[in-house]
DNA sequence: ATGCCTAACCCCGTTAGA
């Protein structure tokens, strides 16, 4: 059992969930449920698809960017703090995809990220270019936030695999958008830069640990699953990592995304 | 093997997801 400071008889623990919904108008309630059952203090959510939200609960300020059909992003936070930094990843005024989300809130900088799938990876299609440019617009900017030393961490959907552990079969994957060697190299130069993956801050060889399921083929009771949704931390903020999970229950539910929630607990500032 | 799901839009088949 791991042993949590105490002050004033509270635990000092935030906790910070990201989550794909595939969709929030389909999965309006399983978002409410989770927020009941879970209770974290911020909650990142990815590919909303809809141009405004539906109700959410209320004790959580909604930082929000979204767009019809596809993409869209969303933070939400406890109390009345966050303030908005950003809605769009600097570097191309012409992208108006919505997938970046930047706010400050309660001393840390918090981005969420829905980024680009990639694929077809073809000489005919634009996916795969524009991901790996994509990536080198947000290399640009955690670095700006890095050397500016802002405390961050950058999570979401990465539509990364970063290693061969993190998918049931990496010979299936190899030259797919989400594993390929170009997508790897931008994901190095994130953590050359000096962020962690939180997951592997803390369980640095488990296998089998998965955050997104295909809906086809029984892929999530065979657990033929992929490894995309992350966090990255910035080193102060990984001094602070007490926790990082996966969980499962939502991808169980009646209608399920696709994707399941991972979450982090942090250590308050005051430790 | 782009397919045996799913969601959105609205064309009730096509596009996109990963």
């Amino acid at each position: 059992m791991r042993v949590r400071r105490i002050f004033f008889g509270i635990a000092m623990t935030l906790t910070i969930a990201s989550w794909n919904v595939n969709s929030i108008k389909a999965r309006q309630e399983h978002a409410a449920k989770f927020l009941e059952e879970k209770k974290p203090d911020v909650l990142f959510l990815q590919e909303l698809k809809r141009e405004s939200l539906p109700e959410l609960p209320s004790e959580y300020q909604i930082n929000f960017v979204g767009q019809k059909t596809y993409n869209g992003v969303a933070i939400l936070t406890r109390g009345a703090s966050a303030q908005l930094i950003s809605s769009q990843l600097a570097g191309d005024p012409d992208d108006l995809q919505a997938r970046y989300l930047e706010i400050e809130w309660e001393g840390i900088r918090l981005i969420n990220i829905y980024l680009p799938n990639g694929n077809p990876v073809s000489a005919d299609s634009d996916k795969f270019p524009y991901k790996i440019k994509w990536m080198g617009r947000l290399y640009n900017r955690l670095k700006e936030l890095k050397e500016g030393n802002i405390p961050f961490l950058v999570g979401g959907d990465f539509n990364v695999i970063p290693r061969e552990i993190d998918c049931y079969d990496p010979s299936a994957w190899v030259g797919d958008a989400l594993f390929h060697a170009q997508t790897h190299k931008m994901w190095r130069m994130f953590l050359n830069l000096g962020l962690f993956d939180a997951f592997r801050i803390l369980h640095p060889d488990k296998r089998d640990s998965y955050t997104f399921w295909d809906y086809q083929g029984g892929a999530w009771p065979r657990n033929r699953g992929i490894r995309i949704d992350h966090f990255l931390l910035s080193p102060a903020i990984a001094d602070r990592l007490l926790s990082c999970s996966i969980d499962l229950t939502p991808r169980g539910w009646e209608k399920a995304s696709d994707h399941t929630p991972i979450l982090i607990e942090l250590s308050t500032q005051t430790q």
